[in-house]
DNA sequence: CGGATAAAGTTAAGGAGCCTTACTAGAGGC
DNA sequence: GCCTCTAGTAAGGCTCCTTAACTTTATCCG
């Protein structure tokens, strides 16, 4: 659910204006998937004329979105100029509000991280934790020694949904105080970026599939197991939010518990592992991981609760692959860390479940996932913004 | 699975070639959304000029895609001539290959069905039902009064998948014979018409998107339930069909059944329906739909094998719910003739389940929902075709 | 060392397609 | 009959792309 939705006009009449801008947009996207390259290489590339390419890549360097970067001499033949994107005509804000930690990176238009930081969420109030957010987010752009005014466009990772006539975050239950309306909002005018908002695990399912294992799936599912329990989908490289941005809630999956039916959430997140441990003979104060650490050490309390998680991760991923068909199912959060251990059950337990068996991998990028989508995301947009500014700035 | 793949060139230079083409193929969308309109009227919503709508307009009466159909006189001012897209450009032909029944249409660009028959599909061979086939596609083509070449595509639908590489159906597990590889070859080069072959599900999805109670949805599922159960699921107006076309294919849902896990699908579909009666009590030559009536009737067993499919679909939608959150779920197939019986278990036990329940509605076009789903999906094709070959013919 | 070759890039000419402006055509109101 | 308003056409100009020829600069090779 974004923040500033970019209204999508998808048909507009094609006069000459447009056609100049969108192919200086045709050579900006190549130059940067090449990183750099000669006026001659993408006029092949692009089927353009070397003279368009010469001129459109010179009106792109006087508005400050390219530059030469050196030469580079052919097999033969006169030296080649090279041009590229200057990663400096804009930045972007990326903002992880998770229960434990908050982390916030400020990157440049290569999606270079210039600064960050990963500071602990003690927030108890929503007072607290805006100013938390904002506080740091001004430390960190104030690091980067980048001009406030440049940072473009941040995006937010959060548990829930945002939502946009409410203006407020929904089905947050780990976030105490977030629920209000209005909070956004005044992080939004407090830092004067534009900001939007978006559900962890759909971030967290972008970040793995940009920077992560997820590169080039057609159809990408990302469950983040954790405090809670969600899944983001990626679909042909785009987000699948479904109609109202609640697609992948897989918390509200059914499920027959032992005695009534429940959540699924309840019975996959760290917590029932826990629970599932102590049933099984563990004693003392014990977390997801203490149980995990246990397993690996042999306890046999600990190897059934593991077990037991296994095999309803494998129901989640079972269900998934029967709705959505993906061909990689990654699993993420804080039980990211033990997948080790889970793959075997889950895989063996997937065989009994059901034909249809995605590739299930670890999550490559583990506890960043969600700052590195909410980066892309932000990079997304805020070269779409450096790119249409580029006319109205010269 | 498009048998004649459409390769996207997502980076393509914008020459004045192609930004004519984009203008004209706007032109003639908007005439197809609007009717009919004046020369005057289509550049005042396209925003081009005049002159440029005129001789577009031109180009494409030339090539035979639009036509005069009459004169509208404004409130005052000069008489208007009203242009309108030629149906008769080209057809396109629609199949539905069900267990029961063979259904052919052959439709012009306006969608018009011209011609169409429904043939009871008796065939227990894979010869039979491609003999079924062609013969039947040749009958409706012939009877349509349509020059066949000027049936420039077609799409099939059929239970199951169509694998690209294999060149055959799979996962069609009621069709005998029909799993054989190269039988939609066959009946493309008997035919003589460019086939796609598409899940029927996911076709039906598409029809009642397109015809009937899913328009405009934002996203939106069509559980068919009949033989076997499937799933079709429509995003943003296009198919959502998975990594590998398996999407939605819910039969394969994790289940737990009375003693051991199971299909989804044996659970839900028809014969499940039957098996819950006989456990309640009934007796004879069961079939679903008797079940139905007799729980119309008021016979506990029948009512009570009622209320428990209604549950079990309310599983099915559920899962759904929770993992593409629609905005609307049709149920159809062979128990959309009793969905008036199952609306208020499967809502009721929904609320039981889960707190994301969609708009739960019946299928508006019945058992016509998967060839209307294949003419509409080959219609699309066949604008396009006729678009292209536009400058080729002239 | 000088010419052949090859590649990068520029210049010049030409053309396609759109827009603006100015016009004509036709229909009603006063 | 004249004014006004809308539909549509004609002419000219502008933008931007392409082709083709040319310049520049490098390597290769005798």
């Amino acid at each position: 659910m974004p923040a500033s939705d970019v209204a999508e006009q998808p048909e507009q009449p094609w006069s000459r204006r447009r056609l100049r801008s969108t192919n200086e947009r045709l050579l900006l996207d190549r130059l940067r998937a090449l990183g750099a390259a000669s006026r001659a290489q993408l006029a092949r590339e692009t089927g353009l004329s070397k003279p368009t390419v010469s001129s459109a890549l010179a009106s792109l360097a006087a508005a400050g979105l390219v530059h030469e970067v050196g030469t580079q001499a052919p097999e033969r033949g006169r030296t080649a100029v090279l041009y590229a994107p200057d990663p400096a005509a804009g930045y972007a804000l990326g903002v992880d509000i998770g229960r434990g930690w908050l982390r916030v990176a400020v990157v440049d238009l290569d999606g270079t991280v210039v600064a960050r930081a990963d500071m602990r969420n003690r927030a108890r109030a929503s007072a607290a934790l805006t100013d938390l957010v904002v506080s740091t987010a001004r430390q960190v752009i104030a690091n980067s020694g980048v001009d406030p005014a440049e940072v473009v466009h941040g995006v937010v990772g959060t548990p829930g949904v945002y939502d946009e006539r409410q203006r407020r975050v929904r089905y947050a239950m780990h976030l105490p105080g977030w629920g209000r309306a209005g909070l956004v909002d005044g992080i939004r005018t407090e830092l004067g970026v534009p900001l939007e908002v978006h559900n962890d695990a759909n971030l967290a399912a972008l970040g793995e599939y940009t920077y992560g294992v997820g590169a080039g799936s057609r159809l990408f599912a990302y469950i983040l197991i954790g405090t809670g329990l969600g899944m983001g989908v990626v679909s042909e490289g785009r987000l699948f939010t479904g109609a109202r941005g609640l697609a992948g809630e897989i918390g509200f999956l059914p499920w027959h518990g032992r005695q009534k039916p429940e959540r699924l959430e309840d019975a996959v997140s760290g917590v029932a592992v826990v629970e599932s441990a102590r049933r099984f003979g563990m004693h003392g104060q014990l977390t997801a991981k203490a149980v995990f650490d246990a397993a690996r050490q042999g306890h046999p309390g600990a190897v059934r609760a593991v077990e037991l998680e296994g095999e309803r991760i494998a129901h989640t991923v079972a269900a998934a692959a029967a709705v959505l068909d993906p061909d990689l199912v990654v699993l993420g959060g804080g039980v990211g860390h033990s997948v080790d251990l889970l793959l075997r059950p889950v895989r063996e337990r997937l065989r009994a479940l059901t034909p249809l068996r995605p590739r299930i991998a670890p999550s490559r990028l583990g506890e960043d996932a969600v700052l590195l989508g909410a980066v892309a995301t932000a990079l997304d947009t805020a070269r779409d913004l450096v790119f249409e500014r580029r006319t109205a700035g010269t």
